[in-house]
RNA sequence: GUGGCGGUAGCUCAGUCGGUAGAGCUCCGGGUUGUGGUCCCGGUGGUCGCGGGUUCGAGUCCCGUCCGCCACCCCA
């Protein structure tokens, strides 16, 4: 039987590479432009870190996580995601004694089960960048700004910023059990679907309204609203947040209704939803994280960050046309059937460590086969070598035939 | 995880009523040409996703399974 790529997984192959650096080249380029450094975490951690901080009730601890023991009996799982391993690493090797904030970023790949689509994979790959260690609403708009200015870079333009807060804890327990207690009351109006919600995450009860059925959609937009119920810290943040971001030219649209899936944030969440229509549309997705550290045995520390997948943001700058050159050689060497072939050989390897990118046939193809892999290589030198001279071919130049003794010395001159 | 649609060459696809597998592109060779493009000729490439069933005979019909896509759920 063939083997295949696992379920949801695949292979960035190397035509796809060019794009692919593109776009992580720019993430890397603007997150270096706002003083964020790059981590690395381990591709697996404790279990226990995301099921405290994600939430033991969120979709992704009860139904999407890779978790496995290893042959000690740890419990340990495909990290999920990337804000929860990041605030370890920021624990574990006292970044808290640095200058703060933290400004940090990770490229890499996360892990969910769960049923693959189009732009949803079980390995997926994710910009994810965090400040960590200041409440400065600046922060929060600095890092959907970051993300903004990547989207418009990348010109992609088809694009939606929804943002909202969601309180803390001082503001938002309350609110829970008040629109539990309203919605508990007129149960019978609602759908099962909603009282699902409403049992397990009341928050999220509001969430994709225009999806309900009409006469629930009524009911819920009576509910109390989680915007009215923020404490006064909470709304002077979120309205810094909004203003600095008008200031910088953001566009946004106020979600009131806008949950994350994660237990673990606080104050300002936001969306970026791409042009695709369809469920998979949501490109990047972020929020303050207030109690993340605290909850795994830090000290009380303040944080704010976003997941971004690349895939996904593939799929949008698709749509918008984009595309990147293929990779190009410098120089080909094509090689005649009697030619002193150890000869050319010895001329790659001096090519090579003057820092040309020079390439040959290995395939035993025949000199017009070897031409059209010259033109394939991209290489804008091509060197045909005869038994006694060589021919030299620049793009858009004559053929200058060339002694074996003078080869090396006018490519590398 | 639930429901629906699909899977034939590396890619895009055709394959009639069930009768022993096809095209274009790609790739390789030859011719033409300005030694690479164009054009012409030829060739390589297949466990018809996999397994079972029905049948004299299955790419085609049935069941299962795997994978993909769409809609939910949720997200990146």
């Amino acid at each position: 039987m063939k083997i295949e790529a696992p379920r949801g997984t695949h292979d960035i192959i190397p035509a796809e590479q060019p794009l692919w650096q593109r776009v992580t080249g720019e993430m890397e380029r603007l997150c270096a432009l706002s003083g964020y450094r790059r981590i690395q975490t381990p591709v697996f951690e404790e279990t226990d870190l995301f099921q405290r901080t994600s939430g033991a009730g969120s979709d992704v601890v009860q139904k999407e996580m890779y978790t496995f023991t290893d042959r000690s009996d740890r419990s340990l799982t495909l990290r999920p995601e990337a804000t929860a391993p990041i605030c370890r690493a920021y624990l574990t090797h006292g970044l808290q004694q640095e200058p703060q904030p933290q400004k940090l970023f990770t490229i890499a790949p996360m892990y969910r089960y769960g049923r693959p689509g189009r732009g949803r994979y079980r390995e997926h790959w994710q910009l994810s960048v965090e400040a960590i260690g200041s409440d400065d609403p600046a922060l929060d708009a600095e890092l959907i700004h970051l993300f903004d200015t990547l989207l418009r870079t990348l010109a992609v333009t088809e694009y939606e910023l929804k943002l909202n807060s969601i309180g803390d804890p001082n503001c938002r327990p309350a609110y829970v059990e008040k629109l539990s207690a309203w919605l508990a009351g007129r149960a019978s109006e609602l759908d099962s679907d909603t009282r699902g919600k409403l049992r397990t995450s009341p928050l999220r009860a509001l969430d994709n309204l225009e999806a309900k059925p009409p006469g629930v959609q009524e009911v819920l937009r009576a509910a109390p609203a989680l915007g009215d119920s923020l404490c006064a810290a909470c709304v002077e943040h979120f309205a810094a947040v909004r203003a600095t971001l008008d200031a910088l030219g953001v566009a946004y649209t106020l979600v009131p209704t806008l949950v994350r899936g994660l237990d673990y944030y606080t104050r300002t969440t936001w969306e970026f939803k791409g042009p695709l229509d369809g469920a998979n549309s949501t490109i990047s997705g972020g929020g303050r994280y207030d109690g993340l550290i605290e909850e795994i045995g830090g000290p009380p520390t303040p944080g704010v960050g976003f997941g971004a997948g690349i895939e996904r943001l593939l799929l949008a700058l698709e749509d918008a046309g984009g595309s990147a050159e293929p990779t190009a050689i410098d120089v080909f060497l094509a090689v005649e059937p009697d030619a002193p072939r150890e000869l050319a050989l010895r001329w790659l390897s001096e090519l090579r460590a003057a820092g040309i990118a020079a390439d040959t046939d290995y395939a035993g193809r025949s000199l017009k086969g070897q031409l059209t892999q010259a033109g394939r290589s991209g290489a804008h030198t091509t060197v045909i070598v005869g038994p006694t001279e060589a021919v030299l071919r620049r793009q858009g130049a004559k053929d200058e035939p060339l002694a074996h003794a003078d080869v090396l010395g006018t490519l590398l001159g």
